[in-house]
DNA sequence: AAGTGGTCTAGACCACTAT
DNA sequence: TAGTGGTCTAGACCACTTG
């Protein structure tokens, strides 16, 4: 017989305990999005250790993401803007010149039995249904980028209910209105492909042109995959840039 | 008048000025790329301050991928190693499957004057030269990578004595080693665009595929320009993933 | 003025590495 | 065994924000 291991939180630093009992607290919805959450004496008092070691596992959600401090005002679960990260990839420009955020139409909306691999990216049982959104964006008018995006149908009923046109621009902030869904992370993927037909009359180009595809895997705090999107633009608004170190 | 300022490091936190410190004598080689810097004892008091600042300085620079730490042996200047940093972009495989690195193959070397776009990226003054490198990068013999390099010719003399042959598949510990140039950081920019009949032809694609640029300026520990590189690869090789908070 | 995070101290003890 | 970085303490004082 295996000899059972000693539960891994008992073998890690203090602060990674606190760390991950705070990403816990979090996940568990005790301090929403824009909220402050304890200051760090209530927390050190309570958690039984000092300051300094406190502030080593509140340096670590700041790192990651999850937190940002404001000296004199508190510390806040900091909530993810990833609509706008578009712009990491694509730059676009209204006629004026300016960057300008796209607006969103809804094309299509359904309930769907998902495929194998959507299933197992969002983590779904054996019979649970998605919700498929197709949308596009544009600026100015013109198509920019087109999507495909599921969610997993419990947790998002509401979604069907609502009219399409009533959807605006962003997800994620209806998602946490509608379905109190919180998107903490995400993990993208880049490829390159050739616009067929259907995609190049879409995004006004010509087919064969380069056409990039972003896959997207959306996550709560607690990791639990809560959408997954596939977004295709032409590739002449293409531009990515990373410091390596 | 204006009244002049006093000089931003007094303003900075202490374990802010000792970072620069730290940085400053790695830059100018007090200590080489995979050496041991003075152990937290030594350093303390030689700057006066407590280990815990200390540390924070040390933690930035971890953090920022120029240090790295092992517990029991001591702190090290990290030595970067870019050239596989392309399996960031492009996925290499050999006919086994394996993942391997690209070998290399200087096809040209020349003394240039360099383009105004260029002398502004290596900084370069009015009547400085750059050395030339078209290089290309094979996996079982066929060509998977186009790359043009240049270097200014200060400070790179010793690339022009070296036959061509003899340059290896790795060019930053070339440099280190005759050059005394050492890369620290880069930055990358990526864009796509299609091949034209030369590029088709190079990389063993068809006219009009789609093809990944990367765009480098690579910089040493004191943030000075070092070397300029644009590769060319077919983009159906490309991915690349990204996590975003 | 009261409360928050930001900086810094002067240690202690632990875990790991090399000899 | 000696020396290194890793963890943690129990504070002090500073800089900033808010009422």
């Amino acid at each position: 017989m295996i000899p059972s291991l000693p539960s891994p939180d008992e073998r890690l630093p203090r602060y990674q305990q606190l760390r991950d009992d705070l990403v816990r607290r979090i996940a568990a919805g005790e301090w929403a999005p824009g909220e402050a959450i304890h200051t760090e004496v209530e927390l050190s008092t309570a958690y039984g250790v000092s300051t300094g070691t406190l502030r080593k596992a509140i340096d670590l959600l700041v790192a990651e993401g999850v937190l940002t401090r404001s000296q004199g005002r508190g510390t806040f679960v900091r909530r993810p803007r990833f609509d706008s990260s578009l712009f990491r990839f694509f730059r676009f420009k209204s006629a004026s010149g300016n960057p300008v955020q796209p607006t969103a139409r809804i094309l299509q909306r359904s309930v769907e039995e998902p495929d194998d691999s959507l299933r197992a990216a969002l983590q779904l049982g054996p019979d649970a249904k998605v919700i498929h959104l197709s949308r596009q964006r544009l600026v100015d008018g013109r198509v920019v980028l087109s999507e495909e995006i599921w969610v997993p149908r419990d947790g998002f009923e509401a979604l069907t209910m609502l009219a399409p046109a009533d959807f605006g621009d962003l997800l994620y902030p209806l998602y946490e209105r509608l379905c109190h869904q919180v998107v903490a992370t995400a993990r993208e993927t880049l490829r390159v492909a050739r616009a067929d037909a259907q995609m190049a009359q879409t995004l006004g180009t010509a087919p064969g042109d380069p056409v990039i595809n972003v896959s997207r895997v959306a996550l709560d705090y607690a990791g639990k995959p809560v959408e997954c999107r596939s977004t295709w633009g032409a590739a002449d608004g293409f531009q990515y840039e990373v410091e390596i170190r």
